[in-house]
DNA sequence: CTGAAAGCGCTTACAG
DNA sequence: CTGAAAGCGCTTACAG
């Protein structure tokens, strides 16, 4: 049983060695598990630090062999909204990437950055990480703005990030709206429609109208331009696309949508309009939100493995990846009931 | 443009002294903002740390200092689950306890932790923070047995937990089960029932019960005993729930869910027999999950201000309470449409 | 296999 | 208002 001596003082390594009758370089050798220590030795040095309850000081440590065995994890944000209001994904990626870290023996100091007060990204050169992830939303431009030069490192992973594309990791987006086009297909769909926001800055919402484009050309379809409405949130986006869609008199029988929030929206709509999803229309989504399973009806949709995503964005923050390695989580189509069963 | 110098250099205090002509102690304190500097010293020392790039060592400053400035946040997870299947609930609560932290100048050391190789609280002691903030499911027996020295500590708050009742931060319960309750006399049910875990290890849910029995009785009602089936999920539990509540014959025409990830589960398995909410039955949840505005029907329920949920917590684990405090983050009730209109 | 010494890069009394 | 010195608590060459 530990004992915890006065509790203002601080035991360190030297009361340590002189419990044991050893030096003190012999404790911190013992205790960092230094091959070099005979059991005997350790033993008496393991007891003697239990008993005055004795712990490494992290700081001490880590200043001096250099180390920080830290991530920082940022997550971008919209201002001035709530945490129930942040995108259910961004917090996915947040526990799955504090997992790989953890599983590499990092640990993760992760904040959440919305406005410009809170910019702040220089971890390693303060030596508080040794890496630094970016996520988030990719609609709050100042903070990416902000974090533009970070982007460029090789100490630094980024998911969703409006910029740069050689260190960027992102789901196989090209592979996820394929197999939501084919679903589609299979259902006996045809006349299908791209719903997402496909400006400029949000390359994997591009990537993934330009596959879904590509897999409808392939079919002999003509897939039509992406109907995008902007709005607060992506919800509202959805709402405010889907009524453009009906409103445009353009006839469709199945819809692909960027993202699940946007999808969640869309099927409000479709409800309200007296569509009925699946049977005269199918909707799928991309993200695999979990709340899918309980929409109105819960929604088909493409889930990326995540924790193949954390893997990837702690292995690249960290240099581990090899050069030209694909930085792409594989997808998976989760069959929900939004999409009719296949013919 | 701050000069990065040689890439594999990192820069000291010492040389920037040099380069300021002045005393490396003097950089110290006009860098760290010491009000005895004068503007000018302090112009010609940041003028030269720019140029040189140099960033104060986190490790070293907090070593001399003594401080750390650090939260570590431990989310408790249910072993073999993706992060996916985690409870909405316990990241919203993470958002609001990181930007908590942040907001009083901490930063925030986050680990999810399901299975004993990961259990770990020895923060303080370690000196990698100045305190320890536990959330997460409470359904983890051996997560909180394993930390459950660390509950009875001044430098430790909690959410979730099955013990300790003192330092334990929580929604305010009581008035949130009486909510629910008024809400639902108010549409003019009078068959109420609660819908939740109500076993010894789980004292938010017996708060609620509780309260809800008080609330019930004081209508002149007999709000009877809770139910609850065993499952895999919240969902599960929910669906199960619901399900013998039907089988069991008694008549019913509102429920109060312990929990939105429940409630979830029960309005599935209400659809699927054919009962009409918020028509026939009225349906009220527990935690003002996101998800809830899109579930069939979009759910009415009781949520806590987590804004004020993570600075309790943060204030809790840093002291900063005063004695005596009471440890409740308000609620209110979101009107969605699992309860008709008031008559 | 262990000891003696140096030093990681800061902050903070203590002087003046 | 600034300087000179000490020291936070470790890890790690360097010896032997």
């Amino acid at each position: 049983m530990p004992n915890q001596n006065t509790p203002s003082h601080r035991v360190t390594s030297f009361e340590v060695a002189e419990r044991a009758g050893v030096n003190q370089s012999t404790v911190s050798r013992a205790l960092s598990g230094d091959s070099s220590i005979t059991d005997a030795t350790r033993e008496k040095v393991r007891r003697a630090a239990d008993e005055l309850g004795y712990r490494v000081d992290a700081r001490a440590a880590r200043l001096r062999s250099g180390k920080t065995r830290t991530l920082a994890i940022v997550v971008i944000t919209k201002p001035d909204i709530e945490a129930t209001q942040i995108n259910p994904f961004h917090y996915n990626l947040l526990g799955s990437v504090c997992a790989a870290a953890s599983e590499k023996g990092y640990q993760s100091l992760v904040s959440f950055q919305s406005v410009e007060e809170q910019f702040y990204g220089d971890f390693v050169e303060t030596r508080q990480a040794d890496g630094v992830i970016l996520i988030g939303t990719s609609t709050n431009d100042a903070a990416w703005a902000h974090h533009r030069a970070l982007l460029e490192r090789e100490d630094v992973a980024s998911w969703g990030s409006p910029y740069v594309d050689h260190r960027r990791v992102d789901s196989d987006n090209r592979a996820g709206a394929r197999m939501a086009v084919e679903r589609l297909l299979a259902a006996g769909h045809r006349d299908l429609v791209f719903i997402g926001d496909t400006r400029q800055t949000q390359p994997q919402f591009r990537e993934r109208f330009a596959s879904f484009s590509d897999a409808t050309r392939e079919a002999g379809i003509d897939g039509g331009k992406a109907i995008f409405e902007d709005g607060e949130t992506r919800g509202q986006q959805g709402r405010r696309s889907a009524r453009t869609l009906i409103d445009s008199g353009r006839g469709f029988d199945g819809i692909f949508c960027s993202c699940d929030a946007m999808a969640f929206g869309a099927l409000e709509v479709l409800r309200e309009s007296g569509v009925d999803v699946p049977r005269d229309v199918g909707v799928i989504g991309f993200d695999g939100l979990g709340s899918g399973a309980h929409s109105s009806p819960p929604l088909t949709t493409v889930e990326p493995d995540f924790a193949r995503a954390g893997v990837l964005l702690v292995d690249t923050a960290l240099g581990l990846t090899k050069s030209g390695e694909r930085r792409r989580a594989p997808v998976r189509l989760v069959e929900r009931a939004s999409v009719r069963t296949a013919t």
